[in-house]
DNA sequence: TATGAAACACACTGAGT
DNA sequence: ACTCAGTGTGTTTCATA
């Protein structure tokens, strides 16, 4: 069993849906049922299907961090200290800088995103995880793939 | 000069908008412009502001990459062989398991994000970059901090 | 820029197929 | 599971301040 597609999935019309969706989020279910061809209410009822389900998480406005004063991106990688893994984690969530904190495989143990009003407030970031690990940091310098939303099953790599 | 917010974003009222609407991207102008205490006109134009601007990048839905079978996320990190930058970025883009890619400082020179029907197709994404230059691979087991928005001026630490 | 009123479009419900 | 039709709400434009 390679393939492991959320049954919802399996009806081309959701992941027709969900293709309308992604170009435009904010699309309104009339418009949505015009270019699906059927009612609007039919559309209403898969759309909260789909979310019901988890198949759609959840909508997000997405800032620019630039404008919001904060122009520099950084991944820290952290390799803890014994014992206090659940520290970093507690930090981790507790700054409002994180934007991401994911546990990995590897010689470090987590990888963070976060987002700064500047190279001088790196310091003021990484002096905290240092008091429970080892910190190597990346500084974003462009993004040539800018956080793009996972592929659909229609037009996707084997 | 340190901060450098964007000059929408000194009018407070753009920041209450903001907040609103980042709790839920969905509410109604109608919902915003009672919450905020204006005529619903106002909120539409001030929204269209800050989208024309920029400070709202765009909205997305956020789906669930193991509903759409793509259960396995890895961070790559890849260190160029001389004259290969621009091939990778070019793959990275190609690549629709990718949804992310950043060019980096430090040893790497890129890190990217990927997501994957399972840990056996991840030598098939490996192989493709190393033709280019050498990789390193974190799968990631768990997200602490899950894709959170950037913080808003209001509550930001200094 | 903000507003109120009016025209229009949309969301949502319930009954019927 | 879809459609149709009805009701109430939301959106959008415009004239005005």
């Amino acid at each position: 069993m390679r393939i492991m597609l959320h049954p919802l999935l399996t009806d081309p019309r959701n992941v027709a849906l969900l293709k309308l969706l992604l170009g435009n989020p904010r699309m309104s279910i009339s418009e949505l049922a015009r270019q699906l061809g059927v009612s609007a209410p039919t559309v209403r009822e898969r759309l909260a299907r789909l979310q019901e389900r988890g198949v759609i998480r959840r909508f997000v406005a997405d800032l620019d961090p630039q404008a919001l004063g904060l122009p520099v991106t950084v991944f820290v990688r952290i390799r803890p200290m014994a014992g206090k893994l659940s520290k970093i984690i507690e930090l981790a969530q507790t700054l409002p800088q994180v934007s991401e904190c994911h546990r990995i495989t590897g010689e470090d143990c987590f990888i963070l995103k976060a987002h700064l009003a500047g190279l001088d407030r790196l310091d003021e970031l990484i002096d905290q995880f240092l008091a429970y690990g080892q910190t190597t940091t990346s500084i974003v310098q462009s993004s040539p793939v800018h956080a793009r939303g996972v592929p659909l099953p229609q037009g996707r790599v084997r």
